[in-house]
DNA sequence: GAGTTTGAAACT
DNA sequence: CAGTTTCAAACTC
């Protein structure tokens, strides 16, 4: 990879920032294949079409087919701007969906012909930002009014850092902000009549002055209400602004109102093949408009137009508080925030250092080198942390974040059991293990009668009462030490516990201890207790008591430390 | 088509 | 996270 100073030049003179710098310190524009033609390609794959595949694979998303080339909106006027609008889904096509579905949407109205797509106008952002409607949708530029354009397949490299700049930042930047309703478009348009409203804006609008009666509101530009995602002001494009409009028991224009809004949500969603919905936005642009709409809510007609035709109009007595719904949408905002944005304000936190780190490496060490000197310095959790960003900056932020997550999951008890503690209890399980393994040998028929008549648990404490002998010779030797914190009798379990208490630092070791006491004690049937404290019953109960502390203390060694640990972080 | 307005995106 | 700037689309004239 060439220094970034290599290709500043490359660049139109407007000096790049955070995003821009990633996006310079790219030079391997050379390496792409040479430019095609700008020519509009209506059938077969484009190598742009592949490429875009191979992109939206390696950022782990679906691959999106470039919308439909300029030249297909030859037939139609050029002066159309919500036809274009309507007929082209305006965000980033679903990743999910087929990218057929919008691809006929685009190309073909309701009639047949055919329709336009968007174009850009960029001229700063040289394509590779989300200000780009083009770059935003997945797609490259073709025939678009841009300069400086480099959403395009000879600068591919840079495209991609940009694409990855900006995943970093938002990693649904790519998503499409209208979910795609699982139906196409067409089947939109059948079932307007059924479900008319199809949809929300992912993360919603934050409209102030348009009443999100504009094609500046995205919600509005998509056709979908603004739902409670939204943290748009005196927002007239909600369900809840019309149902308050449309209150029951009205007069006459109330009536009409609320059938008006039907039909405009049903406008709404019919995005596509539908020229005529030029109406629906000709009758919220302009600030008459507005102002007739912000008159509305203190009792002034005329909002009625604004779900209609635009040649109707009619009375709209009607004071609208807003206030309500804008408060359910703050207070959603949070909510909309976590369920959209998780782990967003994470990425924020680290981009500036990520994106630095980044340069740093193109610029002075080879990755494999800055990931060495990192591991040199850093804990290992860190250090993965840092070989996210160093080794792999382009698609696999999400793998390194694994590991780093194993990392830390891990280091959690790595300081607290220690060797000894393992060694200690395993061996404790060992001859556990290996006690009723010839216990089981030794008494089998025995055990089987006890096994016809009671269960499971009386079967284990049957055991412990016929072998007195392996106990005795294995466990009492490994257990001695532990025989001072033991006594011969429940009360004395239950003692030794509580008189260590000081060394139980929760209740829910408490619980725990006495838990295990009392499923070993008491799980056992009536039966099993007379059998128990039989003849020999005392010494076998003295013997699983040993066996019982010493794991007890185990754990509590692992408790008092996990605490410590605890404490001290 | 130039100029203005608007809100998303980018940035601080 | 809030405030500011940048940007390009939407809109007006």
């Amino acid at each position: 990879m060439s220094p970034p100073n290599a290709i500043i030049n490359f660049f139109p003179p407007k000096p790049s920032k955070l995003v821009g710098k990633a996006i310079d310190s790219v030079t391997d524009k050379s390496s792409f294949p040479p430019k095609p033609t700008k020519s509009v390609e209506k059938s077969g794959v484009s190598p742009e079409k592949l490429l875009m595949q191979l992109v939206f694979t390696k950022f782990g998303l679906s691959p999106v087919i470039k919308m439909p080339s300029t030249k297909l909106s030859l037939s139609l006027s050029p002066a159309k701007p919500y036809t274009t609008l309507h007929s082209s889904f305006p965000f980033p096509l679903s990743k999910q969906e087929s990218p057929t579905s919008h691809q006929q949407a685009d190309v073909k109205t309701n009639n047949g012909a055919p329709t336009d797509r968007k174009h850009c106008r960029c001229k700063q952002s040289r394509c590779l930002k989300l200000y780009c409607e083009c770059f935003a949708a997945g797609g490259y530029c073709d025939g678009c009014n841009c300069n400086c354009c480099r959403n395009n397949v000879e600068n591919e490299g840079l495209r991609k850092v940009a694409m990855e700049s900006i995943l970093e930042r938002n990693p649904n930047a790519f998503r499409p902000k209208i979910p795609p309703s699982p139906s196409n478009a067409q089947d939109i348009v059948d079932d307007a009549k059924d479900s008319p409203m199809v949809g929300k804006h992912n993360w919603g609008c934050r409209c102030k002055k348009t009443g999100c009666l504009k094609n500046y509101c995205e919600c509005f530009h998509a056709k979908v209400l603004c739902s409670k995602n939204c943290k748009c002001v005196d927002c007239k494009n909600s369900e809840e602004y019309h149902e308050k409009v449309a209150l029951p028991g009205r007069d006459h224009n109330s009536t009409k109102i609320c059938n008006n809004y039907e039909e405009y949500k049903k406008s709404m969603v019919v995005s596509s093949g539908d020229n005529n919905n030029t109406n629906i936005s000709k009758n919220f642009e302009g600030s008459k408009e507005r102002e007739a709409i912000t008159n509305a809510d203190h009792g002034e007609p005329n909002i009625c137009k604004h779900f209609e035709g635009r040649d109707e109009a009619m009375a709209y007595p009607t004071r609208v508080n807003n206030q309500a719904s804008i408060c359910i949408k703050q207070a959603n905002a949070a909510t909309s925030a976590a369920i959209g944005f998780s782990g967003s304000s994470i990425v924020q936190a680290s981009r500036k250092r990520k994106l630095q780190e980044f340069l740093d490496l193109n610029e002075k060490d080879p990755p494999i080198q800055k990931l060495k000197n990192h591991q040199e310095v850093n804990t290992l959790r860190v250090s993965s942390s840092l070989s996210a960003l160093s080794v792999d900056p382009i698609g696999n932020a999400s793998i390194q974040k694994s590991k780093e997550f194993q990392c830390s999951a891990r280091s959690s008890f790595a300081d607290i059991i220690q060797e000894q503690d393992v060694e200690q209890l395993c061996s404790l399980l060992v001859l556990a293990s290996e006690a009723a393994k010839k216990v089981l040998d030794k008494n089998g028929n025995q055990a089987v009668k006890i096994q016809t008549a009671n269960t499971a648990e009386v079967q284990n404490s049957k055991i412990f009462q016929e072998e007195p002998n392996v106990h005795e010779e294995t466990l009492d030797d490994h257990l001695s030490e532990n025989e001072a914190d033991t006594t011969n009798t429940d009360n004395h379990i239950s003692g030794g516990i509580e008189g260590k208490e000081g060394r139980l630092s929760s209740p829910g070791t408490l619980a725990l201890t006495s838990n295990a006491k009392d499923e070993l004690i008491m799980g056992a049937t009536k039966q099993d207790q007379i059998l128990i404290h039989g003849c020999n019953g005392d010494v076998y109960l003295e013997q699983e008591r040993l066996v019982l502390a010493s794991f007890r203390d185990c754990l509590k060694k692992i408790i008092v430390l996990g605490n410590m640990k605890g404490e001290i972080l």
